[in-house]
DNA sequence: GTTATTACTGCACTGAGTGCAATTTAATTG
DNA sequence: CAATTAAATTGCACTCAGTGCAGTAATAAC
């Protein structure tokens, strides 16, 4: 019964973002360590101080350790993009607001993640298998944008163009190490998209 | 050591081919009454006549049964793109490819299969998940008839764009029923590629 | 303080997937 | 055909991810 300002958040809130952020850092550490299969919920959650059960309090499986803080991000996209201009071409409004939403992207933690990746074919096809979330968070942005229903399909392959583009750029990223800027590749990711569908050869 | 023409088949391989199909057979229909969840690995090999254990001598998973008649298909377009001109754009080999192997699709399998992944998010995932095989296979081709190693990124990027196009021609034709026909929708989807990426909309 | 939520824990259970040793079946050779 | 080799199949025991449930501890609200 404060008066003063909407309490933004309780005690309780704030656990539970600590201890979430902090399962996620002791399971990365660990993920390195000793390798994504062999390090097990068991240890995770001894490591974390808490009991395994409460693992699935905090995470739907021991995948989402790794990629269930991209939902977050995937949410701001989607408000970028509803948010902009609707006399823009939509490929242009996906890409503005993947750029304008890149500095909360957690570089460090992307690429220890990227790390742990490599070589676990398996954890790839699961980041593979988690970009249908990127791409509905687009096509979610970009249906309010246009929500005449007639437009859904081109609005479908637009989000799979994008989510393409956008794989394509963190690959390249990845690759050059740290010598390039994440932004410069998303440009160059969505300009290839105008120019590779045109040319001969 | 027989003299007339190589044997192309042995009865064991020929066993071991009818009990793979036999098996994928099976499990579609179970998974069909019962949903794929609720079918379980016991359920499967006692239907199909084996142990469980030598299930796994057939599919690395579960999730293999659905999926691994796609390996074959994609082999398949990976020759093709390699045996094609180089003097043609790189998608419309892609596209050729694909519509060349359309033939060798079996459409009521793969609609029984998109039936079962209705209402199952995870299957879905690993669906997608398994689109990285159709895109490795891609890349193959297209490495081999382009082997410049300049040429690594864009072949990537046309790998990339055309398993788009490949999902979403799958998309519209599972919607629209039986009306319209595959090979029109595989068409149709690598046409609004370059469509799509110069209009303003 | 008391009470209602919510967080956490332990336990027992299901089901996928693996390693291993033993057995059966098919292919090969003399 | 008999003996040998290789592959297919099986059962068993095991690990680990994930779930349901019932009970306890901590926090928020009154």
């Amino acid at each position: 019964m404060r008066q003063e300002s909407t309490k933004p958040e309780g005690l309780r809130e704030r656990n539970r973002r600590e201890k979430y952020e902090h399962i996620t850092d002791v399971s990365i550490r660990l993920f390195l360590e000793n390798g994504y299969d062999t390090t097990t919920l068991d240890e995770i959650a001894h490591s974390a101080g808490i009991s395994r059960r409460n693992l699935f309090n905090y995470f739907d499986s021991k995948d989402e350790i790794l990629f269930s803080h991209l939902r977050e991000y995937y949410e701001m996209i989607a408000e970028s993009i509803a948010r902009s201009s609707p006399d823009e071409p939509a490929l242009e409004v996906v890409r503005k607001a993947i750029l304008s939403n890149l500095t909360r992207f957690d570089a460090e933690r992307t690429l220890a993640i990227a790390k742990i990746m490599r070589n676990n074919a398996a954890l790839q096809s699961k980041n593979r298998a988690n970009e249908i979330n990127l791409e509905k968070a687009i096509m979610k942005g970009l249906s309010a944008l246009w929500p005449a229903k007639e437009s859904h399909d081109r609005l479908l392959f637009v989000s799979i163009l994008s989510s393409g583009a956008i794989r394509f750029a963190t690959y390249t990223w990845l690759r050059d190490g740290n010598e390039i800027k994440l932004s410069d590749c998303v440009v160059e990711a969505f300009d290839r998209l105008k120019l590779e569908t045109r040319c001969t050869k």
